[in-house]
Formats: C-alpha cells, structure tokens, sequence
RNA sequence: GGAAGUUUAGCUCAGCUGGGAGAGCAUCUGCCUUACAAGCAGAGGGUCAUAGGUUCGAACCCUAUAACUUCCACCA
C-alpha cells in the first residue's frame, strides 16, 4: 500500500469489479428478508448535481448495511422522462438551429426526443455510478419504458372507469411560453412589485358609477359581471343594475356575492370568469358567461377586440392609455403582490379556463392521510407529517393534462362519427359503440408526475404480478428530498394505496438540501453550484460522501465546504495508514483469530470501544441517524484505535515476546476489520481496498456480514479500569508540557497506588506513552528524591522528577489550581446531595453516583494537599 | 393570513425519550516520537436568542417575545 491515500488508484477500479461481480444485483430469495430503495429517478435532462450526490450517498449507505446484514437489498434505478423539462430543453435547442415543433411535427419531435433520451438518460446514471452508488443496474427502469407505460395505462383507465378521472372546462395555470396546462404543485409563486390599476365603470342608465381595482387590466376585456358584497349598504340599490363595460360597450350587471370583502378597495370586484379562479366561481354561482380574451400563446384573441393580436403586456398597456383617454382610469397605485411563475420556462402563468383532464382528488386522499396517521407511513423526521397532511387535506382535483408531445399519450380515442369517448388499455382501432374506424386519440401527454406517482410498483412489473413485484413490494424506505413531498412523496402514496391495495414505503426519509458555503441555494442563475465530480476528482468519492453525512441532521438543509471535505479526507487518510501499520506489522506472520488471544488490559478496552460502537452504529442506522452514526464510527477508529490502541499495542509489537506479540497482532486485525465493515456503508471504496489487503480476510467486503454486537466481549469492567491508567498518562503528558519539558526527553515516573497490579501489568504502556523512561510504583512520596512535579489522579498519585525544570510556585499554583477545582466538584455533588428533594425523588442510581464522587473528590484532594504541603 | 424550521465556541454544525455542554475548522503552545505533518501531544474558548413557567434537576418540556429561513394559501 502506498504512504498517502489516493482514491483514484483504486475507486473505478473496485466499482467494475463490484458491478462484474454480481454483488448489485438483488436475489429473491425466500431464506432472507427483503429490503427495497426505489432511487428517485432523476431527469434525463440532468446530471448529476449536490442533491442526487447526498441522495444517493443516504441511499446506498443504508442498502450496503442491509445488504451486508443479510437482507435480499435491492436498490432500484432509473430515470423520469421528464416530460416537459426534457421538451422545453428539445425546443430551446431546436430554436437554435433554426426550428420549431411545428416544423418537425409530432412524430418527428418524438424521434428527436426519444434520442434525446438516448444520449443523455444515461449519462446521469453512469455519472452516479462514481458515487460508488450500488443499485442493481439490471433492474434500471425509466419511466416511458413498456413496463412503466403499461401500468400508466392501467392505472390511468382504472381511475377512468372508477370515475376518478374527468375531463372539463375548469381555470387552470396555463403557461403562455410551454403552452401547455400546470398543476397547482408547478406554479411557484414569487413577489412582484406591480400596480393597482382603479377603473370606473359608469352605470347604463347614467345614474351612477363603481371603481373596481385590478392588477391585470387587460382582462377587464373578458368582464362579465361586477359583485359587491350582499349586505354591503353603500351597493344595495345597484344590485340587479347594469354597468356599462367601458372600452367593450358590453352591458354587465352587478351581482351580490359573499366572495366580496366589503372592507378591502371599494367594496367592488370585476368579475373576469375566463381568468381568474375566484372569479370563475362567481361566475359559476351567478350563471355568467365566460369570455375568454387570451390565446394560448398569451396574446389576445377576437374577443379582445380591437386589441386582438396584442401580446398580453403590450395589450395592457394600450388598455390602461385608453382607458385614460375616456376618462375611466381613477388612479395607480404601487403593488406588490405574488405571481406565478412556471416551474420550468419561470414565465408568468395565467389563470385561464380550459377543457383538462382531472383526476379527482378527494377519494384518493382520504385514504393517503389515514395511512399515514395509522403509522403505516412514517416520515422521518416526524414533522414532515404535517406539512403532508396540510397539503392532502386541502388538495384540488390535478389537472393531469398537458399540451406537450414529450410524454404519455392519453389513452383517450374520440369516435367522430358518433361522438363516443373511448378509454382504453390497449389501442383501440375502431369505435366501441359504433364500430367506425374514423377515431382519433387525445392530443394531450399526461402531467410527468403521473408516472412517477407509480415508480414504486411500476418498476417491478405492475399491474402483473411478477415474482418481484410480490417479493420486494412494498419497498422499505423512501429517500428524497423536502421540495418534492408535494409533487412525488404524496402522489405515490395515495396512487399505492388505490392501486395496490398497500402503501408504496414504510418510512419516508426526507433530507434537505445543500447550500453554498455562504448558505444560498446552488443555482444555475447564481453560478454558485459545486459539480460532485470535481470534489470526487479532487477528493475521490468516499471522502464526498463521508462529508454530506457526517453532522447532518435528517430533514436539515447542510452547506457544502471544501474544508469539511478535506477533513474527511483526512480521516480516509488516517485509516489509510493504521491500515498500513496493521499490515506491516502482520506482513508473513501468522494472525491468531480472536478468540485464541491471551488479552491484555488495553485488548479488552480496544475491544470493549469496537463493541459499543457497534450497538451504537447499527442503532443509528436503523434510525436513519447516518450523521450519527458515521460520526461514532470515524471517532471510534481516529480517537480510540489510532490514538490510543495503535500506540499501545507498540510495546508488545515491538517487543521480544513472539506470543504477546502475536496476540497484539490479532486484536489489531481484528479491530481494523470490523471497523472497516462499520465504515463500509458510508466510504464504500477504500474500506474494500484495504479490506482485500488484510491477511485474515477474503472476498468482497461488500458481502461481508456487518458486525453484530457481542456482549460477551463488551468487558464494560475491564474497560473502566483502564481508563485509569489513561488517565495517569494523558496527566504525566500535561505535566510535562507544563513544566516545559520537551516531548522527546525521557523522565522518570514514580506512582503511588492501590492498584498496583493493574499498572504493573500496564507497565510497557505507561511507560511508552507517557514518554517515560521507566516506571517506579512506590508506597509514599518519600522514596522519590530530588524537585518533583506531581498530580493526583482517581487512582493514583504521580511524582516526575523534572530537577531544574521544576519551578516551586508554579508547582504549587498548579495544584492549588487542582485543589480548587477538585472543590468545585465536591461543593456541586454536596449541595446536590443536600437537596432533600433530589435524594427521595431521582434515580437511586443518581443520587449513588453523587455520593461516590464525594468520596472520590475528598480522597483525591486529601492527597493534593498532602503533596502541596510537601512543597 | 396559516404552518414549519432555525437561533449552541470565532466559523459551520451535532446534541435521540430531561441527569455534569460536543465535533470539525480556526486560535495558542510544544513536537518530523520509524502508520500517518492530510500528523502527534497539550491548551484556551459557550448566560445553549430573550423572559417567564413545569421539575429534585431544563440546551432539551410548556407559554410568550425577538430575529432569520422556508413552505402553503392569497383580497380583486
């Protein structure tokens, strides 16, 4: 193995290995239980940024623990189709060569598409592929494949034939640049500085006027009404008038409606049922006619009259000039109110009335929010709930049609000779009522979340029951992220439950997203994003991975930063090279399995450590506590292996005694390769490459079993005791850093102690790591000679004669210091004790440690004192 | 308008069901001690946003307040 640890040696070597091997791919297997990840599948529009890096670190690090745990773990991957990001993507790029859709028509935009897909659906994948990613390739699906469309298909006439699925003229978002419909979840609101436009509107019979205010002042073209508020005073008489639509000349009358704040502006609403939701609603209670003056391209139609043809903006602007012409404009107001914007081309929607497919919403999450209040979803962390529930509970029928090419074509067949709707799994080729071959399929694709909304079950064979289907459905746990809950999380969990009789996941594990080091969302726009195949080229992919989870709480957004990047790094680093130590040491010799090793105090302590760590990592794990867990698990192996139990396996190693030092040698080996297995989730590649370099291992690390907590070698007594003999040299380091006494310079230690035999066996240790030249265990400071530094410690008293290097004062101020804190201590335990309340109501076991400490502050400061009178 | 989150060391963040405040980075002091200077050893640094409350005991539970962030709804 080389000095410095360098990723790139290794890591696309390991992944072809891995992916040759067989060990991605997911076996049925009726001995094992079943544990199934669906990879939200990422756009073919995209490549690989921050988000799918942290995705899909959180995902393989939890199937890698199933996996080596002993589950049948599939991981499934695809990609979504995308619909209409891939096609404003095709169109933007067929703009620059000069062409439209119109000009290629729909068959020749899908071939264009469908290579689209070709070039760029993979790229994605293989770019996740350097995460170290471990999903069964052979199982990868994408949304338009046969298997996908096929369930859409079902599903689709399913919901159609249950009545589910309807078709009508309803206000939708309807985006004027992708002229296509929205649904509620893909319209992004922002503020916008705009005007309040004032109008008056002259009563027909010259007797009065009203002024109504509007932010959009072109659509006052398609007015058919004014309402007022029914028990507004200041309108009574009005009510059941006519107004005189300035600029159109149309009669409107004046309705009353509830839906008017009477407090708010005039009192007075222009009633634009074609473009607006709440005005459609009037408009439906009141019976107005809906004239619609906007194209579908955001310009203005016939109906705009002598301002047909104008673009939106440029209409207004003449309607507003007009209007102040005529006298019919009171006055402007500045404004800010919130617009909306399309997810994907962010030009701004309009509220338009349109004949869309819905499917009707109510039914559906009745269901989706008792599954989730009876537990049979959980997200973690528990507060998502919340935000899911407000949204199901207050959702609206989804408009799922979309004037886009790119997509799945509604399976909807209109017979032109008798005029009968056709709803059909397979394509139909003639009328069902009246056996005409004149029929003519629905233009419209479906909204793309239509067919994510299956992913789980779409991609094992839905609606057949196929052999994966019934063995890894439903899947185990969710990953994604907070922003798509809404457009994913939700649709999946309802369309489960009504199509599979089961909900699609047990858990849901919701992450946040990654920021820029100053905390703001990585953006195109701002240019601020960080590609994760430059860090992995910089840095390789464990050291990426090692960083998005470590200190990451669940749900909790996370900055990205070079420096914690690096600081992983150097953890690989480090157990790079107590990798190279161990090896080196055990290089042709024989390594004794553990349970044929004689231990030593700092065996069973090093072995005590790795055991809690276990509990404590595969506890975490199952919790979905990866930050914590990769946190206990890299602190087990920097703090308490490399720290400590390298340095004190030393003197046996590097002693004469061949059986110590055998045993040494096991418990090194033995140590090192469960904390590669606990470390394999979360930094897949390097713990494979020094695992297949270890003497007492074979094969793949990545079908190792994970390690399972082993109470019998917990020695939970045996640890404790030692950790008072690290106490005695972490005490003699700062003495001697205190009294200026170079690290490299020898001293001599003189401990009195009633333990006698636990640091005559730790002897070589203490000696070693203390930076001492030998070790006197004595009966009383008497038998030292010469100017000493001393400390107290729980189980001993420590004398170093440091000769010239000793500063009386300083000695003294030093354990007067002790002194003062050790009293410190005894005050807070006493007055605890003190405290009648605390001794009859905490845990006996509480109130019996403070009375230990008592004891143990006043023996320790009894002999501080003893040796501060010495001085 | 409604909801959620955040506020902990100089910076970035952990801190699970209440029982003596932690990490990484940064800082200071020594060290190239044959695994590692991408390192080792030692050290400093916090009124856990504020004010109340519950409790023997609160960073953690409750109430209020403030600041910031986000989501949802939306009054024309």
């Amino acid at each position: 193995m080389q000095k410095t640890y360098n990723p790139k040696e290794f890591e696309d070597r390991l992944y072809s290995s891995w992916e040759n091997s067989g060990y991605f791919r997911a076996e049925r297997d009726e001995n094992k239980v079943p544990f199934t990840i669906m990879m939200p599948p990422p756009n073919i529009t995209g490549h690989l940024h921050m988000g799918h890096a942290m995705d899909a670190t959180m995902q393989d690090t939890l199937i890698r623990f199933k996996r080596m745990q002993g589950y049948a773990a599939l991981w499934l991957p695809g990609c979504d189709h995308a619909s209409i990001a891939t096609e404003v993507k095709i169109v933007e790029k067929m703009k620059s060569e000069g062409l439209t859709k119109a000009d290629l028509g729909r068959d020749g935009f899908l071939k264009r598409a469908w290579e689209w897909k070709e070039q760029y659906g993979n790229r994605i994948m293989l770019q996740q592929r350097k995460m170290g990613t471990s999903c069964d390739w052979s199982r990868q699906a994408f949304t338009m494949d046969e298997k996908c469309s096929r369930a859409v298909r079902e599903v689709f006439v399913n919901l159609y034939e249950k009545g589910l699925i309807y078709q009508g003229d309803r206000i939708i978002n309807w985006c004027p640049c992708c002229k296509t419909a929205l649904s509620d979840a893909e319209v992004e609101y922002a503020e916008e500085n705009g005007h309040f436009w004032h109008l008056r509107y002259p009563a027909t019979d010259g007797s009065t006027e009203v002024i109504v205010a509007t932010t959009r002042p072109e659509t006052m073209l398609g007015d058919t009404a004014v309402a007022v508020h029914p028990d507004d005073k200041r309108y009574k008489n009005l009510v059941g008038k006519t107004l005189t639509l300035p600029l159109v000349g149309r009669e409107i009358p004046v309705v009353a409606d509830e839906y008017v704040d009477p407090a708010f502006g005039t009192g007075c609403v222009k009633i634009t049922p074609a473009h607006d939701p709440n005005d459609f609603e009037v408009g439906t209670r009141h019976a107005l006619p809906i004239i619609r003056v906007m194209n579908d391209d955001g310009t203005m139609n016939k109906q705009a009259g002598a301002y047909a043809g104008l673009d939106r903006y440029e209409a207004r602007k003449q309607v507003v000039a007009d209007l102040e012409k005529k006298g019919n404009l009171v006055k402007i107001e500045a404004h800010t109110h919130n617009v909306g914007h399309c997810y994907r081309c962010h030009a701004t929607v309009e509220p338009i009335v349109s004949k869309q497919w819905f499917v009707k919403m109510s039914p559906l999450a009745k269901p989706a929010i008792s599954a989730v209040s009876r537990n049979k979803v959980k997200f973690v962390p528990e507060r998502f709930t919340k935000i899911y529930y407000n949204w199901m509970e207050n959702v609206r029928d989804w408009c799922i049609s979309r004037q886009l090419w790119w997509g799945h074509r509604i399976p909807v067949w209109y017979c032109k000779d008798c005029g009968a709707v056709i709803c059909s799994k397979d394509d139909p080729t003639v009328c069902d009522k009246c056996g005409s071959s004149n029929i003519r399929q629905d233009e419209d694709v479906l909204d793309t979340w239509f067919s994510s909304a299956l992913w789980p079950f779409s991609t094992l064979g839905f609606p057949e029951e196929t052999e994966d289907y019934k063995y890894f459905y439903p899947t185990d746990v969710l990953v994604t992220g907070y922003d798509i809950i809404f457009f994913w999380v939700s649709r999946m969990i309802f369309s489960g439950i009504e199509h599979t009789g089961k909900v699609p996941f047990r858990d849901v594990l919701i992450h946040g997203i990654i920021r820029d080091e100053q905390g703001r969302k990585m953006s195109k726009s701002l240019g601020n994003g960080i590609d994760p195949l430059e860090v992995i080229e910089k840095y390789g992919a464990d050291s990426l991975r090692l960083s998005l989870l470590t200190g990451v709480a669940p749900g909790n957004d996370t900055r990205y930063s070079d420096t914690k990047v690096e600081s992983c790094r150097n953890f690989i680093n480090k157990l790079w090279n107590a990798s190279r130590f161990v090896l080196m040491n055990a290089e042709g010799k024989k390594i004794p399995q553990i349970d044929k090793v004689k231990l030593a105090p700092a065996d069973k302590w090093i072995i005590s450590k790795l055991e809690n760590c276990i509990r404590e990592v595969t506890t975490n794990l199952n919790r979905y506590e990866l930050g914590v867990a990769s946190e206990l698990a890299t602190s087990f192996v920097w703090d308490d292996f490399c720290d400590w139990y390298i340095e004190l396996s030393k003197p046996a190693l590097y002693g004469e005694d061949e059986s110590r030092k055998a045993d040494a040698l096991g418990v090194l080996c033995f140590v090192l390769e469960n904390a590669l297995k606990l470390l394999h989730p979360f930094i897949p590649f390097v713990t494979e490459e020094i695992f297949q370099n270890l003497p007492n291992t074979s094969g793949s690390i990545m079908v190792a079993d994970f390690p399972r907590y082993n109470y019998r070698l917990a020695y939970k007594k045996e640890a404790k005791a030692f950790e008072g003999v690290m106490e005695i040299i972490k005490a003699v380091r700062a003495m001697k850093k205190d009294a200026d006494c170079p690290p490299s310079k020898k001293v001599e230690l003189y401990i009195a102690t009633e333990n006698k035999r636990l640091l005559q066996l730790n002897k070589d240790c203490i000696v070693k790591l203390s930076g001492a030249s030998e070790l006197t265990l004595i009966d009383s400071a008497s038998e030292v000679e010469g100017k000493t530094v001393s400390a107290v410690t729980e189980i001993a008293q420590i004398y170093v004669p440091l000769g010239e290097l000793v500063d009386i004062e300083k000695e003294k101020a030093r354990l007067l210091a002790e002194v003062e804190r050790i009293d410190g201590e005894i005050q807070r335990a006493e007055s605890k004790l003190a405290n009648e309340n605390f001794v009859s109501r905490a845990p006996q076991k509480l109130v019996d440690a403070e009375r230990e400490k008592v004891e143990k502050y006043r023996d320790m400061k009894a002999k501080c004192v003893a040796q501060l009178e010495s001085l």
